[in-house]
DNA sequence: GCGATGGTTCGGTCGGGACCGAAGCGTCGC
DNA sequence: GCGACGCTTCGGTCCCGACCGAACCATCGC
């Protein structure tokens, strides 16, 4: 028998607070410091100062409204500032932004060659995402490792199997309550990929095994000679044309 | 053999969009109307603006803002203009909004009674969520209708003949691509209902059951007394004080 | 100690946008 | 036709917030 408790004192979010939210995303720069800070690392003030093309003291400005927002946390470690964001739930808010944005009409949208790379493959918080993600995990539902059906996802006994002989070991940290296995719905290719914690393990190992590496600055990835091969071999993806 | 293939021309959505998608919703007033959009029902730009405290020309502005922003769409009907939410997407960004704003720490944030209606049962687009929603999703869980596991959800076969039972049918409209069972992330529980077909189906069935009866205006549920034994027999959910 | 570096606070400018009053336009009821 | 109603456009006011220059504070290397 499930109860349906009393109401508790949890915290009540109105529509006020929902606008409060909106707004500190809701500037150009802020945007693209959060979407920056999208792949769970943290960077210092100086380092998103210039990436948003801004003196040091207006993003600090930034800043405080995103702390005081609770989208981003911010600590001190010597004279650096490091910033991330304070939780997934805020990189879920801008990929379901992004996923709203591509829906808009598209307007005068100019589209230039990083983002081509950014379609291509690209971190989502600590998983991956892109064409290359959402081929993923097309390829692990059709071999019956996971079950993806109607946006949800779900390990099988075969994929268990499976993503151990990989090298990937699943058993589950009691500590962490953190989904195995979520289905991310990709903003680029509007279909799902992986995320949650099986999405981060798996692109864990492809780092590892150097068949993926990080860019320098933003979130896309380079698909390495070695991971064109590994992806064939051990997933049947075989990729048109990789990114130079 | 899964291809990834050369980039589409799929319209790209840069940082700068996500920030005037969020800058659209981060206005107290529209927030308010677009919260009040979320059941997915239209309404007159004059119940928006009645709704707001604004007047009827303010909310002219706000509505363009919201149309241009690819949020809400409006369509004439003799001389009222209907307006509602272009697509589940923007219920989705403001259900994970409403996350993010709940994780924020609580400042001075005056909870009413509309809220404490709003917590017991509400439509979340136009399915089920609140409290009850997700003791509903427990439920079916428990019993072996659905399989509710790390944030995914599959109707099992068990299930399929219940809801059967229960006077819904699971059948698959071809035309339609809509998920058909959801694991919503409810903000004011921070735990999944059910949404998407099966969610909506659910609803559906219950109003039409007189179980649950819509509020005037505000997307809270009243649970009526038929409804009360309705969910204790049917599914072993015992409200333990009902909403008057 | 002293300068260099990273970051914040203060003061001031300026543009965008939220708001309303008044006027204009289309639709409905009579 | 005529008024009532729903909504939009125009013009104007006002305030918030994004931005920078300058000064200030903390930390690091020496």
């Amino acid at each position: 028998m499930i109860e349906v408790v009393a109401p508790t004192t949890v915290a009540f979010a109105s529509a006020n607070t929902v606008a409060e939210v909106a707004a500190a995303i809701g500037d150009p720069v802020r945007a693209a410091m959060l979407v920056a800070l999208m792949d769970g690392r943290a960077r210092t003030a100086g380092e998103l100062a210039a990436l948003g093309g801004i003196t040091a003291q207006t993003a600090s400005g930034h800043l405080a409204r995103m702390v005081e927002a609770g989208l981003v946390v911010a600590e001190k470690q010597g004279r650096h500032r490091y910033v991330r964001l304070v939780d997934p739930a805020v990189a879920t808010v801008l990929e379901s932004l992004m996923a709203v944005a591509a829906i808009a009409p598209p307007r005068h949208r100019p589209t230039g060659p990083a983002d081509a790379a950014l379609r291509e493959a690209r971190t989502c918080w600590d998983h991956l995402a892109g064409r290359l993600g959402v081929a993923l995990a097309d390829a692990l539902a059709r071999d019956g490792r996971i079950v993806l059906a109607d946006g949800a996802a779900l390990v099988t006994d075969v994929g268990e199997a499976f993503f151990c002989d990989f090298g990937i070991d699943l058993g589950r940290p009691p500590a962490s309550r953190r989904p195995l296995c979520r289905a991310c719905l990709d903003w680029s290719e509007r279909r799902p990929h992986l995320g949650g914690r099986l999405g981060a393990a798996l692109l864990a190992r492809f780092r590892e095994l150097g068949w993926l590496v990080p860019g320098p600055r933003d979130r896309a990835l380079r698909l390495t000679p070695r991971g064109r091969s590994g992806f064939a071999e051990s997933f049947g993806i075989e990729v048109s044309r990789a990114p130079t």
